[in-house]
RNA sequence: GGCGACAUAGCCAAGUGGCUAAGGCGUGGGACUGCAACUCCCUGAUCCCCAGUUCAAAUCUGGGUGUCGCCUCCA
């Protein structure tokens, strides 16, 4: 398996820290709003990562965090006339809604910077016991001329760096690059004890001191979107190793962009939009199945247009595994055909395709060439006379590969309104045998107008709601 | 100004030295169907331009043009 390192800029093999254990680190979004269209494609990413790699045999703990300490979550809360918990409470459980419905898995911990403060301020601490921080008036500053290393992740030059800062310069700082670890309180802004006076964490130190509380000194993976090299995680190698005394990440991961339109994404462009405003024309697993379609470190882009044809190459998925579930009930429970256990065995072919995909750098967009590959083969080689077994097998195989791309099946279950649409179907049957073409289209008409799609096969009439 | 990415069919998107340049969407034609739907078959590329290296280049090198990102606590 080879990844592409942003440290080293070039794909190397994977080597975990301890055999078959991964430790993965993923940058969360900060709560003061509904996760955006941009925060999903990490979510999707790291997610079918983190599939692929269980797949492969590795145990794999997954560490995602909430920011629930922040300027903008503080601006809201205000704008509400609240307090920030309930700000970023409410907006964390929205942010899972969303994940789930990306059919994200669980976190193995979901850790709030809330809830680490003590751990944030030993941290703080040892840097600068360490000699790399310092403090003036309540505040702390990481001294970033302290560490050797500063700008190895993003290749930056220390002093192209201030000679260029357009950033205004907050005259307690020795030199311009240095960033906060702890600010001082302002007057109505929330704010916890530390030995240097009343104040909050800066936003670099909670992920230096969560990866190391809930994974350790040393992890294997950290990733999180492009724009996150610089400075936030340039700034938590700093921390990290200056603090640890090791290195912080083996292997650096980092996700494109999402473009709409063409342009990035702002508020100031109005071209902003949450997951949640998307969701409500096209469906989740259309914008999962999108994001996967093309290469993670590639920018993508999104548009109204893309994303419904990234809807039409999934409904091809979803089709093909309706027929060949539909052909399974009712296949027959005899031996494979020689023929059909020659076309088993050149079916591998797809598996490894995949896995070759996957293996270089976790190019899903080949991945779902294999996937659809696959459907193919099921179109053109299954049928009714397939034997049972042949079917489930094939069956399996997709399922096995969507499952890793978090592509689902959800399944017609019985249910109280099933009953009725099978009798509807029934009569509809009993119209088209007495060649009763107006009654026949009139009920799969009704049908339709409830959302239930009819079709007439050899094996009998499938039906799904679509 | 500093650092970096990308340019492949109408659209999206793999491919980084070597058979006829994957796959998907869309278009058009055909088959199947009572009509549909699903599905199947057929249909598409001077690989941004110029020069170079090589027996061989979409792929490597140099130059050009174009688009974009980071350097602003935006994934």
């Amino acid at each position: 398996m080879k990844l592409y390192n942003t440290l080293t800029k070039q794909k190397e093999e994977f080597v975990p820290l301890e055999e078959n254990k991964i430790k993965m680190y993923v940058c969360g979004p900060t709560v003061y709003d509904y996760i955006h269209i941009g925060n999903a494609r990490p979510y999707v990413i790291f997610d079918t990562i983190r599939r692929y790699m269980e797949y492969k045999g590795y145990e794999v703990t997954y560490v995602q965090n909430f920011t629930d300490v922040d300027d903008k979550i503080i601006k809201r809360a205000n704008e509400e006339n609240t307090d920030m918990n309930t700000i970023s409470e409410r907006y964390i459980k929205e942010a899972l809604t969303d994940a789930e419905g990306l059919n994200v898995k669980k976190s193995t911990y979901n850790p709030r910077v809330t809830q680490e403060m003590d751990s944030i301020i030993d941290m703080i601490q040892t840097l600068i016991d360490k000699g790399n921080a310092y403090v003036v008036d309540g505040s702390v500053f990481y001294d970033t001329k302290s560490f050797k290393d500063y700008g190895k992740l993003s290749g930056k030059n220390i002093d192209e760096l201030e000679a260029g800062a357009r950033i205004k310069v907050d005259e307690n700082k020795k030199n311009p690059m240095d960033f906060v670890l702890w600010k001082p309180k302002k007057p109505g802004e929330p704010f916890w004890k530390s030995p240097w006076g009343d104040g909050r964490p800066g936003w670099h130190i909670e992920c230096s001191v969560m990866a190391k509380k809930y994974l350790g000194d040393t992890i294997d993976i950290h990733a999180g979107g492009e724009d996150l090299i610089f400075p936030h995680h340039e700034n938590e190698i700093a921390q990290s190793e200056a603090a640890n005394g090791k290195q912080f990440a083996r292997y650096w991961l980092h996700n494109g962009f999402i473009n709409i339109d063409n342009e990035k994404m702002s508020k100031s462009k109005g071209n902003f939009f949450t997951l949640r405003e998307i969701v409500s024309e096209v469906a989740y697993d259309v914008i999962r199945f999108f994001i996967v379609s093309g290469h993670y470190r590639s920018p993508i882009n999104f548009s109204r247009e893309l994303v419904y044809a990234a809807g039409n190459g999934l409904d091809r998925i979803k089709n093909c595994h309706k027929n060949i579930s539909f052909i399974l009930k009712n296949a027959e429970n005899k031996d494979m055909s020689e023929e059909e256990k020659t076309l088993l065995l050149n079916s591998d072919k797809f598996r490894i395709m995949f896995e070759t995909a996957m293996d270089d750098d976790f190019n899903t967009a080949d991945a779902v060439t294999a996937v659809f590959e696959i459907v193919k083969f099921a179109n053109v080689t299954i049928n009714e006379n397939s034997s049972k077994a042949f079917v489930e097998s094939i069956l399996n195989e997709l399922e096995s590969l969507c499952d890793i791309l978090g592509i689902k099946f959800t399944d017609v279950q019985a249910d109280p309104e099933t009953q009725e649409i099978e009798a509807l179907i029934e009569e509809r049957q009993l119209a088209r045998k007495n060649k009763d073409w107006a009654k026949a289209d009139k009920i799969r008409d009704e049908l339709k107008q409830r959302g239930i799609i009819l079709e007439d096969t050899p094996s009998g009439v499938r039906w799904s709601r679509g």
